[in-house]
This record gives C-alpha cells, structure tokens and sequence, in this order.
DNA sequence: CTCCCCGAAAAGATATCATCTTTAGTATCT
DNA sequence: AGATACTAAAGATGATATCTTTTCGGGGAG
C-alpha cells in the first residue's frame, strides 16, 4: 500500500524535499527496537523525535513528513503515527498543516502554548493567588534588575511609548489593565532574557482576565506614577533601584489584592455581581481568588 | 509539603460512578456548537475538558471516562475521543490506565512532565545557558527570602539534615551536585510557594546532568561555607540577608558556568558548531552550554 | 485576473484484532 | 478450614486496515 513517500518533487519546495531526504537517515528508527524497552509505540516515536530535536539532528522549521511518512518510516500504522503527532502538537513541538504541501514541521517556540501549559499545572497544583503573586515579584524584580542594565534606547522608546498609552487608558478599567500588563511585559522583554518573558507571560495568564474592583482612577494615578519613576530608573540604567521599586510595587499588588479577597469573602454574598454563572458545587473553601492580569 | 489539597482516596469504586454520574452532567457539550466555532472535533473536547477544569467543574482525581464514554458523550468516533485524550495526556491534564478500571482521569500535577515541557520551549526557543541561570536566580533569591519567612522548624531541621548529606558529598562531584541541589530545592519548598518550586524544578531539569568540572573539593568547601551561611540566615530569619546571599552565591555560580564555557571553547577542538543556520540570539553564544543541575 | 477543478493530506468514522490489567473464582497446599 | 497460587473472564486501551469527508494549495480555463 506504501505509495512511494520519497522523493515527491525533488525541484520544487527545497526546504521540505531536503528536510524530508535528511530525516530519511537522520530520523530513522536506530537500533530497532529489538524487544521494546519502553511503553507504546507512539511514545517511543515521540520519544525518538523530542531526543532528535535535543541533539540538534532537528531544529524549527524542519519538516517532519505526513502521517503517512511517519508511519511508513517507523513501520507502524498510520493511528500510531497520529498519537504520536497529536501528542508532539499539544508539546509544541509540531505544527501540522492539512492539505495540499501539509504535513507536520517542527514548531518554532510558543510561549502562549507554554503559558497555558503552566496554567494547567498550577491549577491543577492548586496554588494560592498569593503563591502566584509572590513568584511573580521575583520575575519582575529580576526583569527590571536586568532591563535598568541592558534596555536598548529602542526598548526605552518602546517603555516610554507603552506608559503613554496607559496613561491614556485610564479611566477604562480593563484597557487599563491590559496596557499595564503590556509594560510589565515590555519590561521583561528589555531584561534580554527571554526565560523570564515566557514565565511572566504564563503568570499573567494563570488567573483569567477578570475585572479589577480596587482599581479607582485614583489607584491607577497612583500606579502610573511608579511605573514613570521605573522607567526613569531604568534610563539612569540604575539597577538597584529599579529591583527595590518594582519590588515594593509588586508588594503593593499583593496587598491590593489580598484586601479585595478579603472584603469579598466577608461582604459575603450581598449583590449578584460575579457574573460567574454557575455557583461551583465544589467551591466551599476556595483558596483561588482570581486575579487580574497584572495592576 | 502541602500536597493535594482536597480528595484525600476517594475510595476509587464510588469515586468513578459518582464521577462518571457527575459528568454526565457537567461535561456534556453545552450549546451544541452548531457551526463549530472552530478546529477539529477533538480540540473542542480538550478545550471543554480544559475549561471544565478552570471552572473548577473537574478537580485532580476526577473520572473522565473511557475512550467510549467521551465518544458517546460528545457524539464523535473513537478516534476523535482518542485524539483528544491523547493532547489531554500530553498537557498532563489526563492520567490514562490501560484494563479492567482503566479510563481517563484528572492527573494531579506533574513537575516532571511541565519541567520537560518548558525544557522543549526553551530548546524551540533557543535560550542561553545565562538566560537560565538569571532565571534560577530571580526564583531562588526569592525562595531564600520567603524561607527565612516562612520556614517551620521541621523545615529548618530538614534543611540542617541535606546541608549534612552535601558535607558527606563533597569530593564526589556528581554526588555532591544531586545533593547540593536537594538543599536548594528544599529551600525552595520552605518557602511555602509551589510556583517556587516548579519553576525551580524546571530550570534545573533543562539543562541535562552533566559533569562539572570546576567543581574541585576547594570549590565545594567554599560552596557549603555559604549553604551554611544561608541556612544560619533562614534560621535568624533575616530574609533579607538570605535573600543577598543568595543573590551573590548565584551570581558566583552563574560566572563560573561562563568561565567554564568560555575555557571549553577556547581549549576547545573545532565544533561542529556552524552547522546550525539559525545563528541564535544574542552574537556567538554557544546556545546550550551544557551546565548542571546545581552548583 | 478570477474562478473552478483536481489532487494531496489531514480529519473523521467503522470494524476488528491484540494486549494489558484488574477481579473473581477455583483449585491446591498447608 | 484457611491461606495461597493459578486461571479465566471482563473491561479497557493499543494497534491495524479500510473507508469517506473536509480542507488546503496550485494549476488551468475562461
């Protein structure tokens, strides 16, 4: 039934002619698996391309062959190739394409995927909003510590640009919310450091957006203010200071937050106001305050 | 320590029914997309299943069905339901057993499947080992922090006992580096924040264990010199002299780990290094300096 | 240039067999 | 009679084969 999977056209497409010819002996099952070490079949396959992709004999971009190529290659029904690629798509390792020229590609990085990733885990952890909130000062300390010393001017320009259009945003709560959280973001994004922007961004999406009851023009007069004197240290490039602002800032939302917990929980259940539609069975004691995305 | 908040044993046998029972309900599609808002069948069974869960509709435990249940309930075949559970499984949202009481349920949170799955984002993404080791410090200078906070007494003494095991360590390398980052993470866990903790986790699964070669009997000494200091300053509850200390014990690790590179490369024969056409970020740096777990 | 058609490939469905795992039940040994 | 060990059945995933449907891309006709 194999339908002569090499060598479709070997003009046209070179990206993918090539990449399919170099998996051809770089992806090729090794070894053989004489007596199966391991679980199913799909793992082992995905196992063999997350090891590939380790080793470097795979990078972004490169193509990984249809189904059916998986299938031939590895000698296991097409099924097995499936599973194998349903479960390297939801480790964002592989994109696929239906159609014509489809097919599955090693992923570029993702990080809404990995943030997701990590909402899951923390849900299902079941943390505090406090715990989040607390590992979200040590980011963000660290993101403004490392922006106040490498920021670029374009990243200050950017920064700068970033504060004029929330400053503009206040008054909106949920606008302003949003272009608050871009800043912080651009922040991090100025550290160079691209392993604090994905665990920031996966943070900030744990909690799912929600309105910000505490958050009066006047608090966010009070917030725009401290996110203008952190831009201004990050421009004096005074590391220091910029890492003891953001840390009390970062401080101030924790309580700011705590506090709107608390006088929920004891205003108790007075007007209907949380749109939540379905009063959870579960949720006696719920330790999960939500919170907003960032201010 | 805290772990699995609520649902101690469920019993299993009465777990499943009322689980099942429960889900009928709970789980089945609402709204009847009509024109299917979007993607295949099976994302909107992971995305039901996923948004169940953040509704607090699915806690860690839950019995999500068998292959056949779910194609029942959503009305598709098999091997939609099977796709579906397979990206389920990949997130660490489902735990899957094979036979008699087999099915799908609800994992509890798995560390080691999110560190790998940020390990793939950050291969996908290309970062640096500094990148990481910045990353470790903004956690660990903050786990430290709240450790002097929060730690118990049981903590404390537990902490006093791996400083004890790393004493024993020091000489063998390998040894010594497990041990050394037992006490880091067991810092981590007194700070009562398990977002510390994975996070940590995370970053120390990235890079595979490795040798370290400058890590000489003399370095160990001095290492443990300052895990005691640090332990003493836990102890005092001086959060912000625990937190410096971490600072500065991090930033010692992270330049020896740049040291340790750069000599390789300069001693270094050839590489194989410009095979790669994607020249990473940030100029030369080789991408993945191969660093170890700990210290 | 647009529209339509065709082909490639994933998405989905159905049927069937293989394998694993738990449970229950029976037989045997003490 | 009771405890242990072996065996069989049931329930579930694992895997295969063979279809139809949907989606996407490209090329050709108007």
């Amino acid at each position: 039934m194999p339908q002569s999977p090499p060598s479709p056209h070997p003009s046209r497409s070179s990206s993918r002619a090539e990449g399919a010819a170099g998996l051809a002996r770089e992806l090729a099952p090794r070894g053989a698996f004489p007596a199966g070490r391991g679980g199913s079949l799909s793992s082992r396959i995905v196992a063999e391309i997350r090891d590939a992709l380790f080793d470097k004999r795979l990078a972004p971009g490169d193509f990984l062959g249809t189904e059916s190529d998986l299938a031939t290659r590895f000698e296991v029904s097409r099924i097995v190739a499936r599973d194998a690629l349903r479960t390297l798509q939801a480790l964002g390792i592989a994109e696929i394409r239906m159609g014509k020229g489809g097919g599955a590609r090693v992923a570029r990085g993702n990080t809404a995927l990995f943030a997701e990733a990590l909402a899951v885990q923390l849900e299902l952890t079941g943390v505090s909003a406090e715990e989040i909130v607390d590992a979200q000062r040590a980011v963000e300390c660290l993101a403004a510590e490392l922006a106040a010393e490498r920021a670029t001017a374009a990243e200050r320009a950017r920064l700068t640009e970033l504060l004029a259009v929330a400053e503009r945003r206040i008054g909106d709560r949920a606008a302003y919310t949003r272009a608050c959280r871009d800043f912080h973001i651009g922040i991090a994004e100025s550290s160079h450091n691209r392993v604090l922007v994905v665990q920031l961004v996966s943070l900030q999406h744990v909690p799912w957006p929600k309105e910000n009851r505490t958050l009066t023009p006047k608090v966010a007069r009070h917030i725009h203010e401290v996110h203008r004197q952190l831009l201004a240290l990050i421009e004096q490039r005074d590391s220091g200071g910029a890492r003891r602002l953001m840390d009390e800032h970062v401080r101030m939302i924790r309580a700011r937050r705590s506090a709107e917990r608390d006088s929920k929980r004891s205003a108790g259940r007075d007007g209907r106001e949380s749109a939540d539609r379905d009063d959870r069975q579960r949720g006696t004691s719920d330790p999960r305050t939500p919170i907003e995305a960032c201010c």
